[in-house]
DNA sequence: AATGAATGAGGATTCATTCAT
DNA sequence: GATGAATGAATCCTCATTCAT
């Protein structure tokens, strides 16, 4: 990948990890736009011409945030599918406020920044098909219990509702979130692993 | 409302509109980030002065497109609720690329602008609370057909899973599109009006 | 010209003509790798955002400077030509230090900057092509005394020996240029207009 | 010399060499301004600090590049005057495309980099000296059929006509360039060493 | 002999906004 | 209504150079 050769200074570097640490935190709390050298680098208390330094480009910085957030994601993603109830646990995971709503900001990124695209479509490809994997393979004949579903499906439709309670959340919506919530609810129980 | 009262230039002028139209055209297709004064001057055949002139700060100029695309929506919104197969038409809405493509644009906007957000909030609030009006009327009975929905669930879910589907696409992803397209469709049927 | 576009500011502007004139200064004292807009700016006593308004992009000041010498250019050869002795006139354009001096930024210049090579190729040629006309109007058969010569080959020959010259003083190199000027003298009075 | 003292690592290093070559590529690909420690560094696949360790400034690294091209016109020339026809070997030599672009590059450098002018003054007329002495034991009498030249003269002149051809080819006029070869034939004619 | 880190200055542009006309 | 001029702050990025290792 290109900007593995272009990247400077030890993968472990501390001030590397100040940056992106820093980088994350400016877009949770001020959304992406805000996102500038001169920003950056005074929240993490360095000279601006040292972001540049480590990230030549702004989009090297940003893929490599991305890619961070990719990577927690994943892990999140990994021990839900391995937890008791994995269907509810990735329901969690897809209604955790502070890792969706910096999702989103990549996604609103995404549209601006073409290298940010290509990892966030990459790796936004590759989760689901991580979930359908597993699903396929936990819910077995379960899924039968909900009429028109299959596990591709319900990835995607888990993952929508919960954007976009966030997001209301976010903007400050309220009207029918507890009831999409009781909704899911429903399929929840309905695939919950049997008791017996 | 402040804006209100620095509104320059008739209501009614064809430069006003102009500019909103231009605006409107830049954001979708680049983007809301690449709005500038400049440019929306340039689109619009204007100069930068003029626009200026019409909405003394971009703010003024960005709720107003905002406002513009609301009331958009809003007659999408009366025409499909009015339609024979109001719910059909509600999600061929949710499913429209352009203008979901539009309003997540709003709202990533509405994370650095105050006053998008609060319009969008209000906007969005309203629109969920008319739907649910006219769903819970329009559907009646019908609605227990889907264990566990509710016309206020339901709006937030098929608005998620369109969203969901829109972003997706933008970004290049295509896992487990078609099968929620699939699972919106059997509730689509099962609620679709008795053809008796 | 797709300058001529973009050109902002009337064309009569004096602020306009203060820019143009403070890096015409520049590129002759410091030479053109010395243009920069603050340096410019600084020069003509103005901010260097405006600059930028004048000029977007330093390509288009570079450009216009070099068609204002380029003018200034056209009349004095034009002012040569239409002279008592026009050949002994043209000679001493070409040894014209300050201007030849600027030309050969401009040619340096053009290395590196697409628009003005574009345009110093253009002017170059003219320029080359109406000293051809004049001269052989003027020279009828009388450029028969030097053998072997044409008047375009004269007129590059000239401008070859003049350059040189003016070059290789402003380094500080001396040997051969009383002589190489004693043959040119030889040649402009072989071919000096009869005296009968 | 300054640029002695300051000089680090073995004169005869591989590195060093590298260094150098990288730099002339550049300057011939792109031009002088191109000149940077990180250009250099990456087109010769080193650190940019390794650049500076070997060349503490970017003057000591021109002016050394400067000096290595000096010794090779100084080895073209000698080739040159030791041949059979010196003097059309010569006139091929000022003819170089290449060679000529380089030395025009320098000469623009040799504006603003003192101490790159100092070494380009100094060589310019060592090597104008240098052949005023041969040629003048080569021509001889035969000098003397071309009415008013003499060897310092004549040197200037075909450097002089020789460079503007190169420069302007490099512009892309083309407007008595033939012509003024022709012109320079017909002098070699004459000064043909006698074939009786 | 080599290199990673750091920095201050400067590069071209772009921006929203103000103001006088 | 409309516009040209002006400006100060911000944008990203590149640079030569220094220094400690």
């Amino acid at each position: 990948m290109a900007s593995a050769t272009r990247r400077v200074g030890a993968e472990t570097s501390a001030t590397r990890a100040l940056i992106i640490d820093a980088t994350a935190q400016l877009i949770r709390e001020q959304g992406y736009a805000a996102i500038s050298t001169r920003r950056v680098a005074a929240r993490a208390g360095l000279k601006p011409s040292l972001v540049h330094y480590y990230f030549p480009t702004t989009d090297d910085l940003l893929v490599e945030v991305s890619r961070h957030g990719a990577d927690q994601s994943d892990r999140m993603i990994e021990e839900a599918l391995a937890s008791d109830d994995p269907l509810r646990a990735l329901w969690d995971f897809f209604m955790d406020t502070s890792r969706t709503a910096m999702a989103l900001e990549f996604m609103a990124m995404a549209n601006h920044r073409e290298a940010v695209r290509r990892h966030m479509a990459e790796h936004s490809e590759a989760m689901r098909q991580r979930q359908v994997e597993i699903l396929r393979h936990i819910l077995g004949k379960r899924i039968e219990r909900l009429e028109g579903f299959d596990p591709a499906g319900l990835s995607l439709v888990l993952a929508g509702i919960g954007r976009a309670i966030v997001m209301e959340e976010g903007l400050g919506v309220k009207t029918g979130h507890a009831e999409a919530r009781q909704i899911v609810e429903t399929w929840l129980e309905k695939l919950a692993p049997d008791q017996s």
